[in-house]
DNA sequence: GACCAGGCCGCTA
DNA sequence: TAGCGGCATGGT
């Protein structure tokens, strides 16, 4: 099935990856991830992308424009960062037709818990492995592969089996807890969309593991607060580069993140996106 | 065998 | 309310 997009989009796996970390991509160009609990397959087409799921697509669809925001004029975002000045505009044109993906809020929360300080490839492999015990097989065409378990799988699981998948960290503890959070009802993540940044920070904070990074990549990635802008050691190096005179050197955490979302304002986790993949491309 | 990785937490002062 | 080191595991 086709779906069509305001310009620019562009669907690129790399910048999946750097959002969502299970996205991989096939020698037939298709790239193969779970959107709504179904595995699908997407490519981009024209200024869109096409998409093949388990029949009836129709069904998907409309999960798959909310994933890819679709639905969302990427231009008054990049316009209002263009206008910021340097190293914005460039920025924005290397990374043109980006999108902040919405994710899966309990999918999104146990990805970056497993990615206290961990590299992106070793968060997959984590991730697989979470799959690959406690998920559902889905298969399409000749493609296999494990859902991400539900809080209430990994609490059948138990605390006891979580930690001996070895994850580091008490991340196999970390996601006991919020695996339980989530069945006892005290953590309610679909309200959270509807709440305020400040608010579904604070609550996501409650959880062990969960610190103002991970937090704010929940915020940002699944919970539909585009001013969040999560700062990590990439960020934090992209802000030195770019920005040192204004944030000086040594600025805490809790100071970066208020002048980020002051300076990008609403638009502050579509400017961390650029940074962070510059970034990563510098590395590369 | 160091050194590092989309951090978090508890202990200090 | 900072600043600092410890923390598990796996890859270079």
């Amino acid at each position: 099935m086709h779906l069509t997009a305001p310009r620019p989009f562009r669907l690129e796996l790399e910048w999946l990856q750097s959002q969502a970390f299970r996205w991989t991509e096939h020698d037939d160009g298709w790239c193969y991830g779970f959107v709504q609990g179904s595995l699908i397959k997407v490519r981009q087409s024209g200024g869109g992308i096409e998409f093949h799921g388990p029949e009836p697509e129709e069904s998907l669809e409309a999960h798959v424009r909310d994933y890819f925001r679709l639905d969302q004029d990427p231009k008054p975002a990049s316009r209002s960062l263009r206008n910021l000045g340097d190293p914005m505009p460039e920025l924005v044109e290397t990374y043109r037709g980006l999108r902040v993906l919405r994710q899966d809020p309990w999918e999104c929360l146990v990805a970056y818990i497993c990615s206290a300080n961990a590299t992106i490839p070793r968060v997959t492999a984590m991730l697989d492995k979470l799959a690959d015990s406690f998920g559902e097989p889905h298969t399409l065409d000749d493609v296999t592969c494990n859902a991400m378990p539900s809080a209430e799988q990994l609490v059948e699981a138990g605390e006891d089996t979580l930690e001996a998948l070895d994850l580091g960290l008490d991340k196999g503890k970390h996601l006991y807890a919020a695996a339980r959070a989530v069945t006892d009802g005290r953590l309610k993540l679909d309200d959270l969309s509807s709440a305020s940044y400040a608010a579904a920070r604070a609550e996501l904070r409650e959880l062990p593991g969960v610190g103002p990074k991970v937090a704010d990549c929940v915020c940002l990635f699944a919970l539909d607060k585009p001013e969040s802008f999560p700062i990590d050691r990439h960020i934090r190096n992209g802000l030195q580069e770019h920005y040192h005179e204004q944030v000086g050197t040594g600025a805490t955490h809790a100071r970066l993140s208020r002048w980020a979302r002051d300076y990008f304002g609403e638009h502050a986790g579509y400017a961390g996106q650029l940074l962070f993949l510059d970034r990563l491309d510098q590395a590369r």
